[in-house]
DNA sequence: CAATAGTTTAGAACAATTATAATGTAGAAA
DNA sequence: TTTCTACATTATAATTGTTCTAAACTATTG
């Protein structure tokens, strides 16, 4: 919830220019109580509901992409066709309706630390990301 | 590692037809001592390798599809432009390493169990999996 | 201002996947 | 067996999500 003059520092403070396009994506993104979860579809959608000047979907591509790298946003991975983003980039894990294809937050809390006994030499983890895939109870 | 009547078997038994396709990608699948991990892609090459009639690759989607419903097969949710299957059914978790594309297997047994302390009324846990992200280790 | 390096853009290109519609085939019935 | 039919396969077209391209634009620096 910053004001535009914000955006613009937090933009450049990490080396990107703070353009209109950038600046409107930061609204739509950012401003706002709760994170959520998007793609690039629904985020395109989104701009164009707050704005006349419609940004080149090329433009948002790149501009999902240079958030994602400055660790405004994650990306989270999912068995599907198309790339799922979340404007929440705190620890937390996943539950995903493939019936619906609904993404939703678990909170970290509510997920035991996962603990992995074994490793790869050279390597070091990066992320643990856990997807609890959900289905209709129907018993 | 069956031998092509088991096949038959196993394909008839769940509701598919044992074609010579289908065989042939038991074979290139099921027929070695190691479970491993594949792209369409890896698998047409597989396929052509093995054999000199080359199955089209809308069968090998087809096939790969009705195999993992009926499951032979899991796909392995990564964040990528590409599906990936295991041949391996049984339940444990992965590493990635996105710098080199490469997928490893973690042994259930090295994994503590995932509890997850939060529900979503009206649904039940299909799955819980873990993706566990590596990088190079430069310290 | 003027220079320039980074950005945006429309549209082309691309890659993975799915759809289509014609042809082929396994399995059942006659 | 032969015939029938539903299911499978096929080549190819179509679709979809994403990236590339190269020209036009713009934020920043000097």
């Amino acid at each position: 919830m910053l004001n535009n003059s914000q955006y613009i520092e937090k933009l450049r403070s990490s080396g990107l220019r703070p353009t209109k396009q950038r600046l409107k994506i930061c609204e739509v993104l950012f401003n706002t109580d709760k994170t959520f979860h998007f793609t690039i579809n629904e985020l395109v959608k989104r701009i164009s509901k707050v704005s006349n000047h419609k940004i080149s979907l090329a433009t948002v591509y790149n501009t999902v992409h240079s958030f994602k790298k400055k660790g405004y946003l994650k990306e989270i991975p999912i068995n599907s066709d198309q790339s799922y983003f979340d404007t929440n980039t705190s620890h937390h894990h996943h539950f995903y309706d493939e019936g619906q294809k609904n993404l939703i937050d678990i909170d970290d809390a509510d997920v035991e630390p996962v603990k992995i006994n074994t490793k790869i030499p050279g390597k070091k983890i990066k992320s643990v990301e856990v997807l609890v895939k959900v289905e209709d109870d129907k018993s």
